[in-house]
DNA sequence: GCATTAATTAATGCATACGTAAAAAAGTGC
DNA sequence: GCACTTTTTTACGTATGCATTAATTAATGC
């Protein structure tokens, strides 16, 4: 036997991590209906295991099941946009300070230090994608740093909607460079054992993100829908 | 027919509704484990119904599926507690900013206004019961004025759990007067539109509650298991 | 031709059945 | 009596079947 077969994932959990992919490819795409037969059929699996995924991404907010409509792939409105920042601000705010208030080491650091690199190669090689993936990096980091499973649970759901819209906005926003500025901000403050300095810089940033998002979207009257 | 039976709710629904009441009403402790099947019997329905139910309640932290061992209900230590506070004062702090920034009539206020009377009148009969209850219906209304369907979902979970510790915490607190007082001034914050003081203040609240919420528990070594 | 009703279809919610693998119990050798 | 193996039991994960009811289509009356 190979001892590195660890764990035989379910069809539950294969479900799960499937319909998340297609959804945020947009294969699935956003206000569109797929009956559970349908999607059984796709992933090679019966409605039962899929059925309970869809109940899972239901309570995280990215479909809906809809009696005899289907499962409804939930579109994100600039309105639902300016929500998850709004808790994003909050609860990242948090972490950034209280990772300021813990006294790690520059190497307990370092990954969060990674990021920040790696977003400045992306902006001057102007990569966007790979500005983006840094960028989530970076804030995972963060909130990792921050300590709080019930808030890295809440802002992972959270962020996952921001990578929706980000199919959409990522390429009409201006290239991000004050973003990489707040973001040196803020891990400059928790280096230095700064809470204060922590929070305030990265809510700033945060709210500076949002209304940037917010306004993309309504300008270019975006639903994604 | 009768056009009051509205909806014929789900049996999935029922198992959710009934099974948050056996936990929350200690019927099923903290800590134990439940057969899929025993749950089934127990509620009248197959096991499909129950099972879906569970998932939902494992993602909303009540309980865990450990196959084999059955459904296990999660018991709540001083740390839970600690990081659901976290995230109930982040979040709650905005709804009160952003209740304060809305310019609320004196008759929108109302609910908020009654609520405060309800445990100014529990605290004077010492009636800790109706105290709990007004202080969740207060906490309620003004997530519901702060206007943000998502902070609205996240706390209703947190409080769910805050809900479960108070079985044990509620009558070993001292009566809670300065709580009273706080939320008066969260009140008049709100009413003469004083957003940076509401939060303030409620931030200040909920600190508050946290460290002597935390402080019980873990001085009487209660873990909730 | 249009509105209303009846018939048909289809998708769900739930019950049930079953193979699989883990856990418990029984058996075996020493 | 104890360690180790084998058997049995059990609970789950998933597939399948079916009654119910919403949605759709056909039919009927005017």
């Amino acid at each position: 036997m190979n001892e590195l077969d660890h764990k035989p994932i379910s069809n539950m959990q294969r479900a799960i991590g499937e319909l998340r992919e297609l959804i945020f490819s947009g294969q699935l795409s956003p206000g569109s209906d797929h009956l559970e037969s349908e999607l059984a059929e796709r992933l090679g699996m019966s409605r039962t295991p899929v059925r309970e995924a869809a109940l899972i991404l239901e309570s995280q907010g990215l479909l809906e099941l809809r009696p005899r409509k289907g499962v409804r792939i939930l579109p994100v409105s600039a309105t639902d946009m300016r929500e998850i920042y709004d808790v994003l601000t909050e609860l990242e705010s948090l972490a950034a300070e209280r990772a300021a208030a813990s006294g790690y080491s520059a190497h307990e650091l370092n990954q969060l230090a990674l990021s920040i690199q790696d977003m400045e190669n992306a902006v001057a090689a102007e990569d966007r994608e790979a500005w983006a993936q840094a960028d989530d990096a970076f804030h995972r980091e963060l909130v990792r740093l921050g300590g709080n499973t019930r808030i890295q649970n809440i802002v992972g759901m959270m962020s996952d909607q921001v990578r929706r819209a980000r199919a959409v906005t990522l390429f009409i926003r201006p290239m991000p460079t004050q973003s990489n500025e707040d973001h040196r901000g803020v891990f400059d403050a928790i280096r230095d054992g700064q809470p204060a300095d922590a929070r305030r810089i990265h809510r700033a940033h945060r709210e500076q993100a949002r209304n940037m998002i917010v306004g993309l979207l309504e300008k270019h009257h975006l639903q994604l829908l």
